[in-house]
RNA sequence: GGCGCCGUAGCCAAGUGGUAAGGCAAGGGUCUGCAAAACCCUCAUUCGUCGGUUCGAUUCCGACCGGCGCCU
């Protein structure tokens, strides 16, 4: 019988999940679910990786150019969304699969999230602005009382725990001991990674081709068409291309600057994929090694054999 | 050739005769509605080298090496 759990494909920026993806959708009839937190805004093109217009029309994608910069997303709302697009794929003849490098959006749809109690958006928005004055170490300093557990988090886990403590006058860490009313999707993982030392070279690689590929006009156009606190431009490596735009900095800089931040965000990956992780299936995968190719067929035919995925960049680079 | 200044971790950088601030980078970690986000932790037995003075020197003295500047 079929191995019927979820597929997703995960792993750091720039390790070639989407090329893995690719190959596998377009030998199975497979559909794209892009689980990426900033490939969601549209007009941020180049410097998030998204698929190209000849990778769209090869396969369906979902998940791709669904929000406006300036809207703020979610990992429930993603999770919510990404149920349909499921849901609308299947009923296409196609299988879904997960692919992106946003664990918490992929959790969030394999291992829903708590139910939150109704909140009024009136008195949220007020408290939000409220809250919003307050230094980091006062609004931890609040959260000790009001949800001690979550009070070593940072500032945006702070806020959400004083909200909904202060809104729904429970708190975050007993609502996770209720059951949510979505149920869980049984899901099964090929982490793609290169290793640390290909990894940090296949970074500077995409970040020079990125720029090649025009990423600063793009930039130059979205300067003047999205106001520079949207969401969107958290995106890694965006801020430091617009400031040296806007303030003259030497190219050489801007590039480094860029290359600096995409390697702490895959290094952040790679620790949340370890950890977050642990006790899944996960098949984790070098996609240089010469059978590759043999290795993700057999996972999408669920043959591979799993792992514990604390091993899983062990062999590619010693001293660790 | 002479004179002056400088030489502290991968980089920038403070510092005192009494046993090495800070920032960046790096590594490790946290993660239940902003997650390419937001946080937390760790990182020089040692201050260019060799001698000297001193109870004690990164800090004072000398020589040497290296860099920078000026003069001839």
């Amino acid at each position: 019988m079929a191995d019927v759990r979820l597929r997703v494909v995960i792993g750091p920026t720039a390790a070639g999940k989407s090329a893995a993806a690719l190959w596998l959708a377009e030998r199975h009839g497979g559909a794209i679910l892009s689980a990426d937190s900033r490939q969601i805004y549209r007009g941020f093109d180049i410097g998030t990786a998204k698929p190209t217009a000849a990778e769209l029309a090869r396969v369906p994608h979902y998940g791709v150019d669904v929000a406006d910069p300036r809207e703020r997303y979610s990992a429930a709302r993603w999770a919510d969304e990404a149920r349909r697009w499921m849901a609308d794929a299947v009923q296409r003849g196609r299988t879904p699969m997960v692919v992106g490098g946003t664990g918490f959006y992929v959790r969030a749809l394999v291992a829903p999230l708590f139910d939150a109690p109704p909140m009024d958006e009136a008195r949220r928005a007020a408290l939000e602005r409220l809250l919003a004055t307050l230094p980091s170490h006062e609004l931890r300093r609040w959260v000790r009382t009001l949800d001690p557990d979550r009070a070593h988090l940072g500032r945006a886990q702070l806020l959400r725990a004083a909200e909904v403590a202060l809104l729904t006058g429970r708190r975050i860490s007993a609502l996770h001991r209720a059951p949510p009313s979505r149920p869980p999707l049984p899901a099964r993982y090929l982490v793609i990674d290169p290793g640390h030392e290909r990894l940090r070279q296949r970074i500077e690689q995409r970040v020079d081709a990125m720029f090649a590929a025009g990423w600063g006009d793009e930039v130059r156009r979205l300067m003047r068409q999205v106001p520079p606190l949207a969401p969107a431009w958290n995106a890694c490596g965006y801020a430091a291309v617009r400031d040296a735009l806007a303030g003259g900095h030497d190219a050489r800089a801007a590039r480094e600057a860029v290359v600096v931040a995409t390697r702490q965000y895959a290094k952040r990956q790679r620790t949340w994929i370890r950890h977050q992780l642990a006790g899944e299936a996960v098949t984790v995968m070098d996609p240089a090694s010469p059978d590759a190719a043999a290795r993700i067929e057999a996972w999408w035919a669920g043959e591979e054999a799993t792992q514990p995925v604390d091993a899983h960049d062990g062999g590619v680079e010693a001293g660790r």
